[in-house]
DNA sequence: ACCGACTTCCAAAGCGCTTTGGCTTGGATC
DNA sequence: GATCCAAGCCAAAGCGCTTTGGAAGTCGGT
């Protein structure tokens, strides 16, 4: 069932069933219903591919996916697309992953852009300069960007938590326990989120008069390895830390097992405090010693950039906004004073 | 740059322009070249959307997403995108995810296919009677199913691995380590994988005479707390396993931690077996004591899908083959004879 | 009775491609 | 020299929608 089929079973001409069903006034209230009506009964639905070519609009949402044979998605992506989907379903847009090489997505941006395969696209982990951002402005494809970079001053639509509220306050908790030396085990600080907490609590740090000392920061990329790694060296230092400051759950595990097999105990060696992006399948609460955390749901963040760019795409949002959420610091039997 | 400037330049018509591109016979070779040479040098590229809509081809695979707002994306799915996106790009192919309200999925693959959004899909977690496989034949939707279900006698195209033969040389190794009580820690037992496991390992047993009681075995959702309280449960009872065969990586972490919590040490008082699928951010050789798996990457799967979806498409396969991968067995530290 | 000004509808021209059904042309065939 | 054929090209008709630029009909105001 076609258009054209439609508008000569009502008498109509195609023109006026269109724009019946997409809302334009033009039309008699009771033609239009009885339009939708027929539409509804015969199950009417509009080639989509026409009705792009006809508008250029594709009435889907893009994100473009580095990859590359040692490239790795992050885990955490599959907890924002549950969101993300979530919020589409109920408006039934489809999301579009177009894979780019790593290191040129621009390519695939252009793509994307010039073909017109979607209405817009959400971009991850941005760098503090980060070209996506000019690029997608300057190709006229409207994004958010999931977190932040120091482009444009800001100002273009974004959503982000508060990274170094977060590291500063779980900073500041620590120092208040007494602690003086404490470990930072950050993600890649070629990306925002990190330098963001390593600010935070280098802030929370300063305050009292303490330096964050480059020999207690360790940046990698966050696996359960790394965070093993990263806290075996952090620990086997001559002034080791008294408590740590982690990025991830996931590395979490890691700086665990380190704990152990150095024997050290948490919290009363070590205290710890993770960065918990609320997985389903690995909850803080339920490490040997429950884990005090800065918690927030990135999931939510997913449902919510669905729903802005649903809006930005209506055109009900266009602003420059950006939306910085605050992050809860949840205490947990991970932390303690520190050792005399 | 559209066809119609293209061919007024080349002073040639769009018919010609299109059939040269497009590799058709019927044009001189040395035309062909001018044009070819043309395109490339103004950057030419088709407007997908107007191919779309003569052709009725998308260019771009699809998958049925289910969500919900308390569905849970499984994060297996991030690996097995690494390896379909990094095949998928090396072929310009996109992927388009539709989300689907988990339980009535049947309703997207419909739309999917009416509105030819997608040249083929791929569909994941099949159960035995899985009613998308006749949903699809029907439809005329090309797919890959990853994973198997008894549907249509397995005469669909199909990518598994073998989980009854992995799970059987696993529990005939723990056998023969003189292992009489094995229990099983499964994912969602309404999925064919986890029966094919539960089978091979009472194939195992069953021929040493053996049976695989119900009491051994437990059957939940793959997160760290569910192994945790899976394990509690099996090792609470009477005669509790001496070794436990677990679905999965992020279970095994809670395994881990009932163990620890009972006191009982790996592999001297309960060896350990788990599937890999291997993810990058946790590897089994990392675990307190080294895990011994059955294991098959899932991102080579992911890339194998993607390569024969692109068959598909291009026509190169066309017969319902299926393809099951055997599984190595890995065996480290945490399986041991057992106590006596 | 005539004139705007609405309201309500329509025919037709796109959108940019593929594909059908010819139309030339030059050489081979008899 | 007439005939046939293949090679190489083209005009135009789709694909199914949106949107432009009217065209009728209605109605109150003068």
């Amino acid at each position: 069932m076609n258009l054209k089929q439609l508008a000569r079973m009502l008498d109509l001409s195609q023109t006026t069933v269109s724009r019946a069903l997409n809302g334009y006034p033009e039309v008699n209230e009771e033609t239009r219903r009885r339009v939708m009506d027929a539409a509804k009964r015969h199950g009417y639905r509009p080639n989509p591919s026409a009705r792009r070519l006809a508008t250029g609009k594709a009435g889907m949402i893009g994100y473009v996916l580095p990859t590359g044979s040692n490239v790795d998605i992050d885990p955490h992506f599959v907890e924002f697309l549950s969101g993300l989907g979530d919020y589409a379903r109920s408006h039934e847009l489809d999301l579009v992953l177009s894979p780019a090489e790593a290191g040129d997505e621009e390519t695939t941006y252009r793509r994307v852009a010039a073909n017109k395969q979607v209405d817009a696209v959400y971009v991850s982990s941005p760098r503090p300069k980060d070209r996506r951002i000019t690029l997608l402005r300057q190709l006229g494809l409207p994004f958010i960007v999931h977190g932040r970079s120091e482009e444009l001053d800001f100002a273009y639509p974004h959503l982000d938590i508060d990274n170094e509220g977060a590291f500063h306050e779980a900073g500041r908790l620590l120092v208040q326990l007494g602690h003086r030396r404490i470990g930072l085990i950050n993600g890649d600080d070629r990306e925002t989120f990190a330098i963001f907490r390593e600010r935070g609590l280098r802030r929370a740090l300063v305050a009292s008069g303490i330096e964050l000392s480059p020999m207690m920061i360790r940046s990698v990329v966050m696996t359960e390895e790394n965070g093993y790694r990263a806290a075996r060296s952090l620990l086997g230092q001559e002034a080791p830390p008294t408590a740590i400051l982690c990025s991830s759950l996931i590395m979490s595990l890691g700086v665990v097992r380190a704990l152990r097999d150095l024997d050290l105990s948490v919290p009363k060696d070590v205290s710890l405090v993770a960065h918990d992006d609320v997985f389903p399948w690995l909850r803080p609460e339920n490490f040997p010693v429950p884990l005090s955390t800065t918690r927030s749901s990135i999931r939510f963040a997913g449902a919510r950039i669905a729903e802005r760019l649903a809006a930005r795409i209506s055109g009900l949002e266009d602003d420059p906004r950006g939306e910085v959420w605050p992050v809860d610091l949840v205490v947990r039997g991970s932390v303690a004073g520190a050792p005399v």
